[in-house]
DNA sequence: CTGTTAGCGCATTCAA
DNA sequence: TTGAATGCGCTAACAG
């Protein structure tokens, strides 16, 4: 129903093949006639039909963006930073969220197609060796963000590092008994800065000689209500801890949460710190590790655009650096 | 460079017809050939090229998604329920995100055309009558969510009645100076939630012969810095309000943060309104204005989908309840 | 400077 | 039940 290049020609009386040339400026074309042709366009309302574009030029003018945890501050906040960039490309963005380990396995395994998106770009999945070979052979760029892989170009962050600093600190204020809330260690998802940070947080214990106490470690989903649930549960030990080291702030308001609910005062009795630093961590006055989230974005969809634009870029690792975020939710005990 | 249905048909030693056919079971197949066919697909790892298929077709498998604020909780979460449905259907999504006025221009201009998508749904824009004529001549099956417009089908809810009964209980706790935090009521951005809620907030003072004070009234946009500036502004007038109504829960934070600034407690000599009930107003107590948020999108989805199939579906204005939800963040005046 | 043509990869019709 | 031919709308190479 809508107008073609074959309209345009027709009303316009000349070829397709200047049709397009007044389209793309790909030859030069006499003024008069691109006046004529431009008239058409206008007159008809003509769009160019992206279909017939992309299956001729063989591109598909696509990035895919895939996403797990969508429904996390933290995550929206890296889609955001990649969005600004996306925007003023001429590339448009194909959203994948995955929630549950099928939709991953399926996303990852029918999204990387040339034909289907020209650039891929993956937050905060572990591609397994089959993604990778699926990957690898379909050849089309792709750039992991707050993830790692020996082949594939990545924006990653230290997360053993950052969570060893922040228990560090706990331990540096007097702590001795640190809880570790956290996602599943174990989850067939593929995101592995729980299993890091749980390294982190066990590493710095260790380096202080304060013995690994596996009922100080509880792991759920990502919800605050569960990470309340387990903080309800770490709070009510015989001897409970004294600080809580949340995998995520999201889990970390659970933590306040449940400290509220049995009239814990933080931090006088209780020192929690998150992880993110997401906007409300602000409001909550909240301890926490900060990253680059919007960053990691805009530095992912910049290093996707390096990679399509010169395939044979060598392998890109890019760290971004995190930060510990001192405010209201910690203190030495009491 | 990927293997094509030429290759398959080749490898399988039959026409390209035979493939197509067992591709998409358009018509009986052979079971032997069809073993021929499939064995050759696999070795060849043979995935049909979409916009050969989209050319085909004449549809693109894509859904355009228009989502501006998209740094809110709320809209995300509007979005989250659309994936929801997207997620499970044959549709891509391909998505646009607004944030400033000439973006919204150019994607309201660009985006709804057939050939480059096959239904369109955007959240809370209100499309000009330039935008209309677009959509409308275009005929790009369309659905508007926390929207309305006479022409198009749309999810949206009486944001007038919501703020009047959230306002209503202030008046009934026995608030007679209340504060109104919004969004600009003009900017050019096309929504009016704005200024329906202050609608609402005007309706309810008139009916209860509480005279409108345009000092109590504060714009500025959607952050929650910015509400905590205009907060601060209110709360130091001469003669402050004894409670604020904000326009949305994000800005009601910043209200709330400016009460903790100047030490006045909330709600014994303030109380706090929002608007959204995002998962974060529960961990702050805000007693705030519920709106289905991931509903919307569920249903906005939904919508589209039977436009499309039915693409003289009577116009449907679906409106999705609000409801009043007390916590903390209110109380009688002192 | 411009018109014509081939072909991108696929679905589908028409014959067989 | 199947193969061959046609066309979707466009770009680019070719020829004028």
């Amino acid at each position: 129903m809508p107008a073609t290049i074959h309209d345009v020609a027709k009303k316009a009386k000349v070829g397709i093949g200047t049709v397009s040339s007044v389209l793309n400026n790909s030859r030069p074309v006499n003024e008069e006639t691109r006046k004529r042709v431009l008239a058409a366009i206008a007159e008809l309302d003509f769009v160019p039909n992206s279909s017939g574009r992309r299956l001729s030029l063989g591109k598909t003018h696509m990035i895919g963006v895939v996403i797990p945890y969508f429904s996390t501050p933290s995550q929206v906040e890296r889609l955001r930073g990649a969005m600004s960039v996306l925007a003023d490309s001429v590339y448009d963005v194909s959203l994948f969220t995955v929630e549950t380990t099928s939709q991953r396995q399926k996303i990852l395994k029918t999204v990387p197609h040339r034909g289907r998106i020209d650039g891929l770009i993956i937050f905060s999945l572990e591609p397994t060796e089959e993604d990778l070979q699926q990957i690898v052979q379909k050849d089309v760029p792709t750039v992991l963000v707050e993830s790692k892989h020996a082949h594939l170009h990545s924006i990653y962050l230290d997360d053993v590092a950052a969570a060893k600093e922040a228990v560090n600190y706990l331990i540096t204020l007097g702590h001795r008994k640190i809880g570790f809330i956290s996602d599943r260690l174990n989850d067939s998802f593929g995101s592995l800065f729980s299993c890091n940070r749980y390294k982190g947080y066990c590493q710095a214990l260790k380096e202080a000689g304060i013995p690994i106490n596996p009922e100080y470690h509880r792991q759920g989903d990502v919800s605050r209500d569960k990470a309340r649930e387990m903080a309800l549960y770490l709070l009510q030990l015989p001897d409970p801890p004294t600080a809580i080291f949340a995998y995520s702030d999201v889990q970390a308001l659970g933590v306040l949460e449940a400290a509220r609910d049995l009239h814990i005062d933080v931090p006088t009795d209780l020192s929690v710190i998150g992880y993110d630093d997401i906007e409300i961590a602000y409001f909550a006055r909240l301890t926490t590790v900060r990253q680059q989230l919007y960053d990691s974005g805009v530095k992912g969809v910049r290093l996707l655009f390096d990679v399509m634009n010169n395939p044979n870029l060598p392998l890109n690792c890019i760290q971004l650096p995190t930060e510990l975020v001192v405010r209201q939710t910690t203190a030495p005990p009491t």
